[in-house]
DNA sequence: ATATCCTGGATATCTACTATCCGGGATATG
DNA sequence: CATATCCCGGATAGTAGATATCCAGGATAT
């Protein structure tokens, strides 16, 4: 899959506990769980461009969520990204060699990429039906003092 | 995901076809969709060792099919060649950094985790509830005659 | 004006997938 | 037995994508 997908998850979570307008800087997010900070930068700004994070420049900026947490689903930060395209992707191998000009019709889609497609649109329907509030206050039931901690460790408290 | 795959589906839908003791060698099934023999002679075998093929040296061997359609599913062949790890593997990076030391007890299983998890089991219940044999019954409908051109084409009519 | 921080592109490294080749073993046929 | 056919397993390149780094430029709060 990807290991941006957990850091960005992580990452997302972590926004999730804090309020709102509070925005951290890449670097100190990325120190918090030691994640090479250039790197991150890019997935962050993926969630950016996806709409479920913002970014403000400038001193005592950083990132923060672009909307409440009840509103993000699991599958919206994978697709961010990992892109929207299908894990499998049928490249009409059938349409080559002795089998293309035997039958005349290959337009129709193909009933194996249909059965894969089908078991694709069950995870992501499973990945949608998760989000990120529901995913926050399951870790905040088994970790009470997790939220206030991230908050104490990322929020600039400086000035 | 992989084209190796969808090779390995084509493959044994094509061996779904034949009758049940009908082999066909690597080099045919291969030239059947105009795929490299060599790689694909690899994947062959990851379904012999998985025990949804089955190989026949010698003269008029090949490979075929080692238990019926019908008990054989989507998932059976996506192992095979994929392997049985998750494609969300968990990093453990709330492991490091200052998270780490916080809350004492990091041996529960992760939140995120868990619900990637779910995601991931409902694509893989998904892919087990499709056989090979429900795909090869609905190709059939579509194109009627292309079970026996595959037939017709595959097996080897010498001697 | 300055320090902070995001943005985007260019670049290097590393891993896993793709692909090929060859020697050895097994089997049917005559 | 001799031979042709075919599978098996390991060794070896080539390639695409993921991982990681760096830097110049732009935006903003103080
Ligand atoms: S049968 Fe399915 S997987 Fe095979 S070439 Fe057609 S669309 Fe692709
Ligand atoms: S919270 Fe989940 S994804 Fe993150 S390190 Fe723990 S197990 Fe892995």
């Amino acid at each position: 899959m990807g290991e941006r997908v957990e850091w960005a998850l992580h990452c997302c979570l972590n926004l999730a506990f804090l309020g709102p307008d509070d925005a951290v800087p890449a670097a100190r997010l990325a120190a918090f769980h030691e994640l090479p900070t250039a790197y991150l930068t890019k997935q962050l700004q993926a969630l950016v461009r996806a709409g479920i994070a913002a970014s403000v420049p400038g001193p005592r900026g950083g990132f923060r969520l672009a909307r409440s947490p009840e509103q993000i689903t699991l599958l919206d930060v994978v697709v961010a990204i990992e892109g929207p395209e299908y894990a499998f992707r049928c490249e009409e191998i059938r349409q080559r060699g002795p089998a293309s000009g035997s039958s005349g019709r290959t337009q129709v889609a193909c009933t194996i990429d249909v059965a894969m497609r089908k078991a694709e649109l069950a995870w992501r329907q499973a990945l949608a039906a998760q989000t990120l509030a529901e995913i926050a206050a399951t870790v905040e039931h088994r970790y009470p003092n997790m939220p206030v901690r991230a908050r104490d460790w990322l929020v600039v408290t400086g000035s």
